[in-house]
DNA sequence: TTTAAAAAGGGGTAAATCCCCCTTTTTTTT
DNA sequence: AAAAAAAAGGGGGATTTACCCCTTTTTAAA
């Protein structure tokens, strides 16, 4: 009897080719693919459509792999769900552990170890390279407070900064006193160390508040 | 007798991927994967490694697919390229078309077209979907100038005004007057139609000027 | 040697940045 | 429940930077 897999991707090329690669493996078989994570929580309602394991990726449009593998911890625990992503980003990584993935694959990588995962996952419960441990070691101690807390006004502002509004249309925009987004500036350059709005673009784009 | 066909892509699952899959059409067979353009042109001098077809990816370190298409239409141009990207951005599409690509398929396709691709290019020397032959219409008549020329000192202003830098220190980086600097961004703002700096730091990251 | 371009500059206005300061409300702590 | 702290909204005024228009010099090209 072969294990249940299910592919979770957007891309449908690479999940119909890795479909292939899968089915290759002794110990998996494809039940179904899926587009985004909205998909598969649709087909999760007939009991039939469960997989043993969830290959997931993490970018997706609709519902990505992060609130997907959330909602699929909460209703679903029992499914195992191995994260494959180009992502490379630490943050973007211990978000989708958090989430609940019992192991997080680069697409870079080789069919076989692939195979690996799959069976570790499955045998074990999880599967990390030394990579990944490393880094779930690192985020133990948390070091120099990666992850400063925005607070949703300000995220809002932040987007509206990444044009090319002036502070004032912006004001008017969210409905404040300029003065008030002067004031969201001030404190989100020093929380984040910034000397200026293009310096505050710049940390939009690469912590994906803004998407240009 | 198969055709044979040499996939050029970073992510080495995704080639192994993808390998299976086109190994499993009746009318081809992959000769090897390469993990960029380097390689390929480093395998190629030997003639028994040169296929008839050359699935490609666009971005990719080290040679990207844009400038290993244009190195192949030099020095191997009886070898047809059909690009496979991500990337719908219509600049580099028609990058790549320039470059000499027979045919330009998104990774968000099904495996029959991929099929139907490469007995297209093969037999009839293209393969284009409507959308991408809507795209070189569009871009016989250069309606609104997408293409705008920035000279070689523009684009090196541009990736300074992606710091926080002020317009005087990316002078004196540059071993310009300020004066100088200003002329470049008013001209740049004009040819972009642009109103201020934020505006230049997203165009510079959309268009791939300045990767954050 | 004209012609064009690149480089440099002057001056003015608006925007952004940076100091101080304040009140009110909400949340947390004691 | 009272006190303290944090969050949200607003201000005055000074300095710097950005933006814009228009001119001159220098350099490179035709």
């Amino acid at each position: 009897m072969k294990y249940s897999v299910v592919i979770v991707e957007d891309h449908i090329l690479l999940s119909q080719a890795l479909s292939g690669l899968v089915n290759g493996f002794a110990k998996f078989k494809i039940l179904y693919i899926c587009k985004n994570g909205k998909e598969l929580l649709t087909r999760f309602k007939d009991p039939k459509n469960i997989p043993d394991i969830v290959l997931m990726d993490i970018n997706m449009p609709i519902m990505n792999g992060i609130e997907t593998t959330a909602a699929l911890k909460e209703q679903y625990p029992q499914v195992k769900v191995l994260a494959l992503s180009v992502e490379e980003d630490e943050n973007t990584i211990l978000k989708m552990l958090r989430a609940g993935a019992k192991g997080y694959l680069l697409k870079d990588t080789e069919k076989s170890i692939l195979e690996n995962a799959l069976i570790q996952v499955q045998e074990t419960g999880f599967y990390h390279t030394k990579d990944v441990t490393n880094l779930l070691l690192g985020s133990l101690n948390p070091k120099e407070e990666n992850n400063v807390m925005l607070k949703d006004r300000e995220v809002e502002f932040i987007k509206h900064a990444c044009t090319e509004k002036t502070y004032k249309e912006i004001a008017n925009d969210m409905c404040l006193s300029p003065k008030t987004i002067e004031g969201y500036r001030d404190s989100i350059f020093e929380k984040l160390n910034l000397k200026n709005r293009t310096g505050l673009v710049i940390y939009a784009i690469k912590s994906k508040l803004f998407v240009p």
